[in-house]
DNA sequence: CATAAAAGCGACACTGTGTTGCGTTTGATT
DNA sequence: AATCAAACGCAACACAGTGTCGCTTTTATG
């Protein structure tokens, strides 16, 4: 009963040329909207205006708000903060305490972490935002480890409570106080929370 | 030419009674919307309906957002937490992160913090949180005073480090990741930024 | 070159915001 | 206690922006 190219013909694929184009245009245009105008004062009229595309091809792929400021983080998650391995746990985590602090200084990403942090609210923002911290945090474990592994540090040292106590002055700063993360700040806390991994093993 | 009792007269005084009682239920009521909705999301109309109050009254007294989200948030920055001073540094420090940590860990609280983060687009937000924090670290630094004096920590060490390299990760995991501010976690950084500040003295 | 997926386009209903004019309540003043 | 202006309540309004719909035009794909 299978007509050689009948019934199963009218199915043709989709386009991927244009739609990668608009899909890439949009995303793009939503970052800079929640830079600029934050989560809820996100607007589609605006992104679409700012992407070149009519606005409702952005409510035909994103229905609803959510969707379409996920797809906007993952994007942006890719770019990937290559992990330093200099041989000293030192040097280590001062290169990375300074590529973090040279991101949360440039004031878009501020502005869209900012804007993250409020859409809290939303429940698949949450999460999304959770499983990205997760697997950023893993991924710096392991510069830790390999501090213990050099035996720098006392291998009972957690290293998720190191990473929070280094990114967190940092962030500190460049969301909640406003304070700007310069040199002797960034090298500060780097010394501050070696020398408190190296020593507190009580 | 001043006649006694005469020009002067048409100027009465304004009540205080009832203008009082409205103003304190909008800004509570101002704070009970930020939390649940975001600085932006924040609707005059919301606010009213939930003081008890018309939408007209609100419009009058504070004639743009800002206004009023600045005088809920001086209502709210009037309860101050009262310094610990145990004779111990560490007890203090600990104390001092514990009772942080509760704040954060009410979810209001935090959500009324998150609204204010992502409102620093606002200039008059900005420099009212600055200043905020300012005089939090100002008071908070005189625990680590007390330190120096009695000589438990050395006297080139920075307060303010210390005091953001303690306050940092709480309030990372309270409004950026959304961990949980457990009383290991607590302990075990108090214990990392003492540890730390005591042997950096390089 | 035929075809369907995807984007463009204009129009629309609808919700909520912020404003205005006027009547009513409240509380300080004599 | 009577007065009177300040402050609030109320209803109606103009207006802007959101999200939706039916239709036409473009553009990959086979």
């Amino acid at each position: 009963m299978e007509d050689p190219r009948a019934k199963a013909g009218p199915r043709r694929a989709r386009p991927g040329g244009r739609s990668a184009r608009v899909r890439a245009a949009v995303l793009s245009a939503t970052l800079s909207e929640l830079a600029k105008r934050g989560y809820a004062g996100l607007s589609f009229e605006a992104v679409a205006t700012r992407a070149g595309v009519h606005k409702t091809t952005v409510y035909r792929r994103w229905p609803e708000r959510p969707a379409l400021v996920l797809d906007a983080l993952l994007e942006l998650s890719e770019r990937t903060v290559p992990l330093p391995d200099s041989g000293s746990l030192q040097a280590d985590l001062l290169a990375l305490a300074e590529a973090i602090a040279a991101n949360l200084s440039a004031p878009e990403v501020a502005a869209v972490l900012r804007a993250l942090i409020a859409a809290r609210h939303e429940p698949a923002i949450a999460a999304a935002v959770d499983r990205y911290w997760r697997a950023r945090f893993d991924l710096v474990a392991e510069v830790v480890r390999r501090g213990v592994a050099r035996g720098e540090l006392p291998a009972d040292v957690s290293a998720d409570l190191l990473i929070e106590a280094l990114i967190g002055p940092l962030y500190l700063r460049a969301l909640v106080t406003g304070e700007a993360l310069d040199e002797e700040f960034v090298s500060g806390v780097v010394g501050l929370v070696l020398a408190g991994a190296q020593g507190a093993d009580a």
